[in-house]
DNA sequence: CGAAAATTTGACATGACTCAACTGGAGTGG
DNA sequence: CCACTCCAGTTGAGTCATGTCAAATTTTCG
């Protein structure tokens, strides 16, 4: 394990000194979970923010109805947490749970308020890539009003071409808002038509 | 027209100085626009940032067969801009348009990059903003698919009790991902309800 | 190899959409 | 102050995309 993809993802946003480089590194805490662990458990607080290293995780919500929705999915060089859980440190409203085994680096909330202080510059990285993300969120939802399942899928394997075959079907069918059957017909659809 | 409404949004979140406040205060640009007026149009960039001191605006994708999609509404208190175009000043994916008459506090992007620079502090209380909206937007997700477009209607009506009347039923329907036909049964079957 | 999990398939049900006609206000102009 | 138009909203009939449920098949993995 080690910290050199994030600080490459680090320093696409910002520039670190020397300094801040090994202040920021001083704090990294490594972990490793297993497949089917979960990181974060609906209820519970959030503590900590992770960048990933290796791996890939789900973020769900379970309804009233017991079933399972799925809000995001995370691979390397992003991040995972429950954003509103953390900032808040109040009770998660998501579940987030390891597709993989997964490696991270893990900043409790306490270490990331306290690099703030100190590293200033941390503000803009996170503004920037909070921004990104606001953007994508944004676009699926048009997306999810203005196309069909089936062209949704279609969108999720050009956007994610590298994650599809690491995720079973039935994930990306609760990611895309539809059933795992309905997802199954529109590949065999799919798969007619050419 | 004054500063007062933003001045105190952002004193929630971080404390200016004199200084910095006047400085701020040095930079702001009043800006009027008229019901129906356009503040940024798909394929424009958007070169501004908004804060609405009175006055409420729509967010929109249109479709490739013509129809509006509402991403989202904001009124005083709340920004406006497609910020997918203005943090990487390329062309918007949205229009924004004013359902009533509108009075805003404007940052251009040389602006707002300036004072990032002039008063650090900012990095922090936009940071804190979009982790918020963030938060508001993957429960609209999880919204949009756990729950009936009635349940949803519920839920909008509950969230944003004082904006439903001053915006049109067609918009709301666009916002909730209906048609404004279906919207009008779902109302009627309500009030039978009870 | 065998059990459990994931996927596929089919019959049927339904929430939401489309289209078209109708109603009712809110201007506007004579 | 009435007549006219225009836009928003309503209502109903018919349709379609997607969901439900249950059984069959395939894949995964201990």
């Amino acid at each position: 394990m080690n910290a050199a993809p994030l600080l490459a993802y680090i320093n696409k946003y910002i520039s670190l000194t020397e300094d801040e480089t090994e202040l920021l590194l001083s704090k990294i805490v490594y972990r490793k979970y297993l497949k089917n662990q979960y990181i974060v458990q609906q209820g519970d607080v959030c503590r900590h923010e992770g960048f990933i290293t290796s791996g890939c995780t789900k973020m769900f919500y379970i309804d009233a109805n017991g079933q399972e929705h799925i809000v995001m999915f995370s691979i390397e060089d992003w991040w995972v947490s429950d954003m509103g859980s953390f900032i808040t440190q109040t009770p998660a409203d998501y579940h987030i749970q390891c597709i993989e085994n997964t490696e991270l680096i893990q900043f409790s909330y306490e270490t990331i308020e306290g690099l703030y202080l100190e590293i200033p510059k941390l503000e803009r990285f996170f503004r920037k890539i909070v921004e990104r993300s606001i953007v994508a969120f944004q676009k699926r939802i048009v997306r999810n009003f203005s196309l069909s399942a089936k062209e949704r899928y279609l969108v999720f394997k050009k956007n994610y071409p590298n994650i599809e075959q690491r995720i079973p079907q039935y994930m990306i069918a609760s990611y895309l808002g539809i059933t795992k059957e309905f997802l199954s017909k529109i590949k065999s659809q799919l798969i007619l038509e050419q």
